[in-house]
DNA sequence: ACATTAAGTGATT
DNA sequence: AATCACTTAATGT
């Protein structure tokens, strides 16, 4: 099962075997928290299946869906966290059933120098990342709300891999930290400018 | 038929 | 964009 992951990627044999070796498998139940802010009890995970949603959390208590992750990919803030042995900022989420590969992080140092297909492996990763967080940031700086919805449905269609995004206004207000109020009246512009089309609890994006 | 939950809307800040 | 107050529509029991 993991296997057939590794068959895929780019790494080196000898990294692949050690992934292999060291790693070991994780399921997920739907709602289920993958990682939670403060302690970290420190494994990388890598997505085998399913999709996870990896949160910002405030200490206020409020927090915000930063990005999902689907099949091959890991979560880059969890590695920062484990090199720099600090408690991690976000929560993660399992948004369907998942299968993940946890990778112990005390290879992680070792990794990063030894095999270059594993160094790039993180740097992309955090690319990939970065570019989604300054998009982000882009549309909070302008308080610009459709922008985020419109993004977020956007992003859901492409992780559920499905033009239907079922979910109520109220979770979706939730998972952008505004009001329902607000997700309702702009979702119902939206369907007005036809590129949605609502029905109870669901989303057919168009 | 009644209660509950989701969604729509005007007015106000 | 957020909040309030209220309405309407859809669903569950």
């Amino acid at each position: 099962m993991i296997e057939e992951h590794l068959l895929q990627s780019s790494f080196e044999p000898l990294l692949k075997q050690e992934i292999k070796d060291t790693g070991y498998l994780k399921k997920v139940k739907k709602g289920d928290h993958v990682i939670d802010p403060g302690l970290n009890k420190g494994d990388i995970p890598l997505v085998l299946s399913g999709i996870l949603k990896v949160y910002r959390k405030e200490a206020t208590g409020n927090e915000v869906l930063l990005y999902y992750l689907e099949k091959g990919e890991t979560c880059a803030m969890s590695i920062t966290c484990c090199l720099e042995q600090k408690p991690s900022e976000v929560k993660v989420i399992a948004e369907t059933d998942v299968e993940i590969w946890m990778i112990p992080s005390v290879n992680l140092d070792r990794w990063v120098s030894k095999y270059p297909s594993f160094r790039r492996y993180v740097f992309q990763a955090y690319q990939t990342r970065f570019d989604e967080l300054m998009q982000t940031i882009d549309s909070l700086v302008f308080t610009n709300m459709e922008e985020r919805l419109m993004k977020y449905l956007l992003d859901t269609k492409q992780a559920t891999a499905s033009f239907e995004v079922v979910k109520t206004h109220r979770e979706i207000a939730n998972e952008l930290n505004t009001s329902r109020v607000v997700v309702s009246r702009l979702l119902k512009k939206l369907e007005r400018e036809n590129k949605i089309l609502q029905r109870r609890n669901c989303i057919e994006i168009l």
